[in-house]
DNA sequence: CGAGTATGAATGAAGG
DNA sequence: CCTTCATTCATACTCG
């Protein structure tokens, strides 16, 4: 296993690398922003049809997903808050993203409820500490799912401790990596449904 | 202190946020080296003039495959089971594989997400029809699908394929990522799983 | 070797 | 909250 403080530097390495691909994203976002006339680019990286001259066209991408900036709000403010957002917290954080990209409370909903669960789901397993001992031992039974182990979680609040690792990338990062490639390139977060 | 299943979690972010940063690291060289270039083919999706000559080369980002045994005992229990496994039957189901590789629930887990739903779609879509206009940038209105219909109509359209980039990292890291994980190097599981 | 396909994994959303 | 689905991404694998 691993020491607390080893714990502590495995985050802090998760952090600078998350920041550095962030600014990835965010050069790739800025160029690309700049350049949406020129030459074709045959809908590989973004295409933004939703821009669509005939009104509001803006159909084809169905489900919302986070832009590099929402995402790094919502992170925070999971780590933050550390749980469920109330009605009146979850529209301050509606309104918040909104101002980087489209987006409705029930995505903001939707992604702490995930987030939550897929955290939960993780830790949720305490794995023996020597894998290929012995298969039987492994009893393990969470089969009475209605006891969940919610005090055993110890990831979240280690994780509360300050994230400050003040660091500044490089900045001098070629337009080549821009066509790096993620996720996060979806700059357009699109929706179309609101539900309730 | 941290399960297993923790400490997985964040050796999946770590190698994802290093491949990502490695692929900047590389792009970036690859540009200054010659960057004389000055037609952009920002359409293109991507090249690799970055092949990693250096013989030695940390595998990051491994993904689980099953073995040939595995792959016997999981369509048999799919068949059988005729269903999603809870989390006992996962666990169990776990347990059996490991003794023919290594293998963690979660890639259990997935496995049948897959599984089930790849046959859901095959039954559901009989016939696909094939996207005659190779280029044409079908508007496809699929404003109904709004609902969720039993029939999914989802061919594959080879359209919106991925943007890969297909590249494999190399071991060494910018300056300037040096300086932000200085201190963690040895400690440093890079890998996302180390399988194998 | 490079393009196309199979498939492991991630994630937004729905329903209970 | 929990489980499951649909969809998409990324990668390994295969074939021309």
């Amino acid at each position: 296993m691993m020491t607390e403080e080893q714990m502590e530097v495995l985050r802090q390495q998760i952090a600078a690398y998350a920041i550095i691909s962030d600014q990835l994203v965010q050069m790739h976002k800025a160029f690309s922003a700049q350049h949406t006339h020129s030459g074709m680019r045959q809908g590989s990286l973004y295409y933004d049809p939703w821009i669509a001259s005939s009104g509001q066209k803006m159909n084809i991408r169905q489900r919302w997903s986070p832009t590099t900036e929402q995402l790094q709000i919502l992170e925070r403010i999971f780590e933050e808050d550390n749980g469920t957002p109330n009605n009146q917290r979850l529209k301050e954080i509606t309104t918040e993203l909104a101002q980087h990209g489209k987006i409705s409370d029930s995505n903001v909903y939707n992604w702490f409820q995930n987030r939550r669960a897929r955290l939960r789901r993780k830790q949720s397993v305490p794995e023996p500490q020597k894998p290929e001992s012995e298969t039987g031992k492994e009893v393990q039974s969470l089969k009475e799912k209605k006891m969940r182990p919610e005090s055993t979680l110890s990831y979240e609040n280690s994780a509360q401790r300050s994230k400050t690792i003040h660091l500044q990338q490089s900045p001098e990062i070629s337009t080549e990596m821009l066509r790096l490639n993620s996720r996060s390139n979806e700059a357009n977060p699109h929706f179309r449904q609101i539900l309730i």
